[in-house]
DNA sequence: GGAAAATGGTACAAAATTAAATCAGTTCAA
DNA sequence: TTGAACTGATTTAATTTTGTACCATTTTCC
């Protein structure tokens, strides 16, 4: 039984990740905005402010301005300046923001799917359960 | 007991993921690489060829060039026709280039390691049984 | 209260990444 | 054979991403 390496489980880890994403993003493409943007819109509702999203996705401050303002632009997101505090922008999904994130999760997920149907229901549960408590 | 949303696994494991690199990557950038680098010197001994790595990688052929160009220049790789097909490149992992990969790989395993420490040892290797099971 | 430090966001320039086209070598089919 | 199709790798040019510097607002603390 051989020792735990950790690097070794996290780059079979990324190897995987990124394999999926590069198998969906064509598809993703086709609905008008690049992976790292659906990322990005997924989580606005939950992180409204870029800041906030700047720091859940590890993506510094310029990348998330960037991508906002084309989101904005494709209209898939609403931007108003926060009454609390004047320098936040605060967020907003658009019904079609939101039409098109759950087009791209449900991408997502069926590609993912594919990869996790390789485990039985039960495997399932417990990865989720051990990503969340490692996250 | 609610559903598996594979999407919802993937973010999880994805943010997980992005969050332990953006940790580590300075202190890799330090050993004169950086970390995509990292990934691709890595598993020159396991696919020593680009094309392979782009395909392990999933990583355009064009930005493997790059990457092997500088490892290359930094020394940590050598370069030298195929003998068998011109036109492929084989690459060596060269004695410095085997020192930094184990220094990186470490740093990213002590990274790592910090989120896998709040697993069991058990559950550590359950984690890895299912990744692989994935990939 | 008010200056200094901190925070949210952006602009601009630089660096990283990649798509598209290309070249050289190999394979395949007639 | 031989030439059409394919594969490995690179170049060039364009796009994406990010570091740095910056402005505006808020917070801290004397």
């Amino acid at each position: 039984m051989s020792k735990i390496d950790p690097a070794k489980i996290w780059s079979l880890n990324y190897n995987l990740l990124m394999s999926v994403i590069a198998g969906v993003s064509p598809d993703i493409s086709e609905l008008g905005l690049d992976t790292k943007e659906l990322f990005v819109l997924s989580q606005v509702e939950e992180h409204p402010y870029p800041a906030e999203l700047a720091v859940t996705l590890s993506m510094p401050k310029p990348t998330i301005t960037v991508y906002v303002k084309r989101l904005e632009a494709a209209g898939f997101l609403r931007r108003e300046i926060d009454a609390e505090d004047l320098r936040r922008h605060r967020l907003q999904v658009t019904p079609a923001g939101r039409k098109v994130t759950a087009r791209g999760l449900a991408l997502l997920s069926e590609a993912f799917g594919a990869r996790l149907g390789r485990l039985s229901a039960a495997e399932q549960a417990e990865l989720r359960s051990l990503l969340e408590k490692m996250s």
